[in-house]
DNA sequence: GTCTATATACGGATAGAC
DNA sequence: GTCTATCCGTATATAGAC
């Protein structure tokens, strides 16, 4: 009698090249990818692969909307709960996103990338920036800065500040770790600080803008 | 007699070659890049091509060598001045970069780009990592953490920081732009605004760790 | 120096057997 | 569904004329 599989199930042929193309596009970017090195990755023929996809491009387009959704579910998810004072939103999104990037080190420059003009129409149908000006985020921004100065100082300075600070030390990694001065070791530590530290010092960005002339 | 030349001299075909390059990589990247449209942008052959530089390697070696330098001695004329305080340096790092990028806004994504693993040894003999620790700004951030502080909480974090809120809204411009709330007078209008409050907002960061228990 | 013409390689895609 | 073999376009690079 067949005992219930104790093993996941050995992953269908086209799982395995949907999980190949995200390493490899990811690692890689779209132009320098190779279709061969994807289906040598995922152990089968560049035949199957435009035979479950249809050809390069469209496997591609699978692969970074899963990303961007990934990316843009983080962002939406916080942004919009009505119940988190805006001190916790600012903590799960630097947390959130420095987990996911502490995972996965090559996701931000990727998307960096491949938000550039050839992808225009992917990427804009997957902006997040309706969503931002109509969030819960956005209203209790503005109220801490004050009606007056909301006017003045758009509250999007704000995420940027937030989103820069948590993406960009990541996209710099392998200028930073040349050297020796600092290694693998010590940039995740300093990585898992800056969750603590980002909503901190962007809760402080907000106070300095109410002290202002 | 031949009066002095007022108008500039025709560019050479070199230069030429040079400066198509410098726009074509930085707006597509090294794999996207055809030497054929570079080439054409150039008003030359394919060949011409090949006989100044020696292959699309070559040329693209010195395009970003360029651009590498470009941002490094923004770095490193600033950092290294042992004449400036520490909160005009934040200033000019500030100002300098948003100035760069509103001028070049494609430079930031092929910095990203090309920071990765195909180029790790161009890159790591560029890296300002050691500009950066033996630098008068890195001893004035120590000095306004206060030692014991500075023990816990890396100076390199406001330097990350910084960079990221000067860097960040460039790259994710093309999402912004997408529902028309942000517009591109708007944003470069923000970018400007950035160069005030980055300063001020690094400041408040560095104060921020103070009040720390 | 600058061109035309061409060699060569490579990568994406397909035909067709099993 | 999955493979082998192959086609075909395209991109880099060079040979050689002018």
């Amino acid at each position: 009698m067949a005992r219930p599989k104790q093993t996941a199930p050995a992953p269908s042929a086209e799982e395995r090249i949907k999980c190949a193309a995200r390493k490899i596009f990811t690692c890689q970017g779209y132009d320098a990818a190779r279709t061969r090195d994807i289906a040598k990755e995922a152990g089968v023929n560049v035949a199957l692969l435009n035979y479950y996809f249809h050809g390069k491009r469209e496997l591609f387009n699978i692969i970074m909307r899963e990303q961007m959704l990934a990316f843009k579910e983080i962002l939406v998810g916080v942004l919009t709960d009505e119940s988190t004072t805006l001190e916790r939103k600012l903590e799960l999104l630097a947390g959130n996103y420095i987990d996911l990037f502490l995972a996965q080190p090559d996701l931000p420059a990727f998307l960096v990338l491949e938000m550039r003009a050839p992808n225009k129409e992917l990427v804009g149908r997957m902006s997040p920036i309706d969503a931002i000006f109509d969030s819960s985020l956005y209203r209790q921004l503005v109220k801490a800065l004050g009606k007056r100065r909301a006017d003045r100082l758009h509250p999007l300075h704000f995420l940027m500040s937030l989103g820069g600070m948590a993406v960009f030390p990541f996209v710099i990694a392998p200028l930073m770790k040349h050297g020796g001065r600092i290694d693998q070791t010590q940039f995740e530590a300093m990585m898992r600080e800056r969750k603590r530290l980002i909503p901190m010092w962007v809760r402080a960005m907000i106070d300095a803008a109410e002290d202002e002339q």
